[in-house]
DNA sequence: TGGTATAATGCAATCGATTGCATAATTGGT
DNA sequence: ACCAATTATGCAATCGATTGCATTATACCA
């Protein structure tokens, strides 16, 4: 109905009988403006509905407040579209984010993808970005890194990176998982995940470590080198048990693996955790809710938004930062 | 490494020996420019790496070339957080929108709801909005909509509301599941589900509808109204079964609900589907990849996003648009 | 070849804010 | 009550692109 017509600065600083520097540094709580000034045009301000142009203020201060996540789905391959983990990261970062004052652009990277990526740091778009996961763009994002430094990555560490990295202790996750089910008495553990991916080689690494640890070997039939997106879980584990693969635990490396698990050996009759043992690795909200309630690896999502935020915008600042690592926790529920 | 500076048009031009008007004209593919300079300057600006300065144009364009869309994660609540089908309406709207070169900002309203949502139409940063889902907020959104009409909202289709809405047709999808369980012989079928919920009682609607078509009636006491977030499925149906409550199907209004359903279900020593059986709403990825696989009512949310997206940009450019619903339709699996 | 029609390019204003510097208003000390 | 020190405000340039209009270069025709 009564569709206000948006004013500029200028107009409002005519309506305050002001100037727009004056206006302009009033908004800003500069200091060297008269209190009682900063009232006055304040007042103005919010009785004519005046906001703020983003873009000239961009302009001007060379910068965006605002910053990209690039999320790896892809509508086409389903691979992880369904992994609500994603979605959990992407609200803990945008609540991170406009604590700050910062919005979130929102990216999939698809077949043009370096572009897509680069794109918004280098049109101004965003002053920084978050890429979550480094399956496969190992070396891109290294020479990322080189272009701009004002990117933060999720994933698993290692020690050729060049990029600032947040996550989870992925291998101590992985041998925590493992040294639970070992501890429960469990002696043949099967590990469900794609060990080619950077990150699920590193919870590999810990589940052997916890073997290790006990003294104990791991069979190498024991595996099952499924995609994040699981649609071959079930497959997969009614092969092994009809080829009489025996196994009496399993270590999915994230909690839909660890879901669609469950619910295939509960169909082949068998009994969770009794005849089989599961932990998953995420901790996503589904994990408490189904039953048997999940035995998982929590990564703490909601603080490793903060951190990514937090660090990038230290970068965006200019200063060096540190990758950091979220505490990684196993949380005990019915599975196992 | 070689961290290059980047280049302003105007140094551009001084480069390709040409006036700064050209340059744009010739790298926005006006008609007024030779081929061969545009050729020639394009080229020019690929060696140089120039890549244009977004908050520039979008201050001279007077738009921003992004959307927005609202969603309601609340971390807090965790409520809505871990259901995936949010993250499928993020994916298939950012694709949308990506495909006709705009970006997306994602906002997850908190306290300050109301400033959030307007803010980004307000400063210009996004030129319009999409609003997921309507609990509580219609009025909200009818005032919204009176102020700038660049917004498009998904959620249920109601008699009253002043905004462009895109949805499946709920009515018409709690129809078809019960129509579909009831032709399947099953008589007292459970809602699960809060009817408090615009989108939910839509669907309630059409479940009875459905009965009454078969000239059934529907015991007022087979329904739990649960949250979307769906805690509390698991000790809903264990009161009902203790009491006696005899149910042998279950509708409930989204596949996160189902699935913790079917857990349930299957923990007190029931058979999915022979002793009851049960139908969700949104096929998520996960539901057909759980065992047994979830029958589910699809809302297509590919062409949801499709759809908003490209009603958004009528909007945008000053058309007016009708209010449409995405194809409706059950996936029929073995859960029912 | 001259003259006009048309195709290419350049000039300069503009979008809406921020900020260094100059100027005006106020305060304080004596 | 006057001058210096300090506090508030205004002026004008600037951020990097776009676009109406003026101008120059090319094409066409007789």
């Amino acid at each position: 109905m009564e569709k206000t017509k948006r004013i500029t600065m200028a107009e409002l600083a005519r309506i305050a009988n002001f100037d727009v520097s004056t206006v302009s540094r009033a908004l800003n709580d500069s200091k060297l403006i008269k209190d009682q000034t900063k009232e006055y045009i304040r007042s103005v301000a919010v009785e004519n509905g005046y906001s703020i142009n983003a873009s000239a203020q961009n302009l001007r201060r060379r910068c965006s407040q605002s910053i990209g996540i690039a999320i790896p789905i892809n509508p086409d391959s389903a691979q992880t579209i369904s992994d609500p983990f994603f979605l959990e990261i992407i609200g803990s970062v945008s609540q991170a984010a406009s604590k700050r004052g910062y919005d979130l652009i929102v990216t999939v990277p698809s077949d043009e993808q370096e572009i897509a990526e680069r794109r918004l740091l280098e049109t101004g778009r965003a002053d920084g970005l978050i890429v979550i996961g480094q399956a496969g763009r190992v070396e891109r994002l290294n020479s990322l890194e080189s272009v701009s430094s004002n990117i933060v990555v999720w994933g698993g560490k290692f020690a050729d990176l060049k990029y600032t990295l947040v996550g989870s202790d992925n291998f101590e996750g992985g041998r925590l998982a493992t040294s639970y089910l070992l501890s429960k008495g469990r002696k043949r553990i099967l590990f469900v995940g794609d060990t080619s991916l950077p990150e699920v080689s590193l919870r590999f690494a810990g589940f052997e470590k916890a073997h290790r640890e006990k003294g104990l070997g791991h069979d190498p039939e024991l595996i099952v080198r499924v995609a994040f997106g699981g649609d071959h879980v079930f497959e997969a584990l009614r092969g092994l048990l009809s080829e009489g693969v025996a196994f009496d635990a399993i270590f999915a490396v994230s909690d839909v693996l660890a879901i669609s698990a469950i619910h295939a050996v509960t169909a082949f009759g068998l009994c969770v955790p009794d005849d089989i043992a599961i932990v998953g690795y995420d901790n996503i909200g589904q994990s408490k809710i189904i039953s048997p309630s999940l035995t998982t690896i929590d990564q703490n999502i909601a603080l490793g938004g903060e951190i990514m935020v937090e660090l990038l915008l230290e970068k965006i600042a200019g200063r060096k930062v540190q990758s950091r690592m979220t505490p990684t926790k196993l949380i005990e529920r019915r599975s196992a």
